[in-house]
DNA sequence: CGCCGTCAGTTGGAAATTCAAACCCTCGCC
DNA sequence: GGCGAGGGTTTGAATTTCCAACTGACGGCG
């Protein structure tokens, strides 16, 4: 798990170094649509428990998740998003989104709903102009030298 | 890499499928940066040789990059995102705001700027509405039975 | 009380992946 | 002929993953 050389530094790899372990967005994703509980994680991501157990750990020493009780006696225990969580949840509908469009021919397993009444498809956009991100108007400029990149990638 | 049991059907859960291995992401960073090229791919992410022929050929083949000749003679290649990796260039942007925002104290190591003029800050709103995308505004409906939600997760 | 079932994990050992370094091959150049 | 670059492949050891079984704290039932 360490880092083999002195890779770019860069926020991206830090998010995923947090996140980017098999299951850990699946985790998020099934504690965002409120099924937080360990037996429900394992049966609707199909994942270890072992692994989901250290993975858990791992979410909420990140912040990304809390454990809470929701009952004493019998104890029991449910993971919940935080603020930052839930940060991280366009990042799912993004993922979805795509799935939707590239891997599957309109069997869409689940469809998410906006409160404004349409069926949520998701847009990035720029805080500052509103536009939606399109790759040629994007520039990017490493701040620590030695790192750069190549320029733009033409069609 | 089989699939459990059988886990709830997901868009999501299928696009990791393809993205989600360690260092695929970190791939599509570099190579929409414009550094397609083997070496530097190993050297800016830091990956062994061998895992990094292994994600390229299954990016590849997923339809997220092409492998193009840069020079015959000697041959030499590069890798570039298609049309349907570069829609997963948003998904870059938003890992980079949550680590900068999360994980970094004002060192950012790169910046991205848009075209407009202004610092990217990516934002996911609805393409309905155009309103950002806040959790507590959706709703999931999942289409198969047995596969249920446990309602909104409240504060 | 004794037994069964649920939840939330932990443990143990085999199987699959990752890692790091070394090696290979094709060329261009001097 | 020797060197170096680019783009990988090979090898063997170190990690992780996987899976099934087990634990342990309860609650309920008869």
């Amino acid at each position: 798990m360490a880092a083999t050389k002195d890779p770019r530094p860069c926020s991206i790899a830090d998010t995923l170094a947090l996140v980017g372990e098999k299951y850990s967005l699946l985790v998020l994703r099934e504690v965002c649509l409120g099924n937080g509980r360990f037996d429900q994680l394992v049966r609707n991501i199909g994942a270890p428990r072992d692994v989901l157990a250290t993975r858990l750990r791992r979410l909420v020493d990140a912040g990304i998740l809390t454990k809470r009780v929701y009952s004493e006696r019998p104890q029991r225990f449910e993971y919940r998003p935080t603020a930052a969580g839930l940060e991280l949840e366009p990042l799912l509908m993004i993922l979805k989104e795509w799935g939707d469009r590239h891997l599957r021919a309109d069997d869409r397993p689940m469809v998410v709903e906006h409160a404004c009444g349409h069926e949520l498809v998701p847009l990035v956009t720029c805080a500052a102009c509103g536009e939606e991100v399109r790759h040629e108007d994007l520039t990017a400029h490493p701040q620590s030298p030695g790192w750069t990149v190549s320029g733009p990638v033409a069609a």
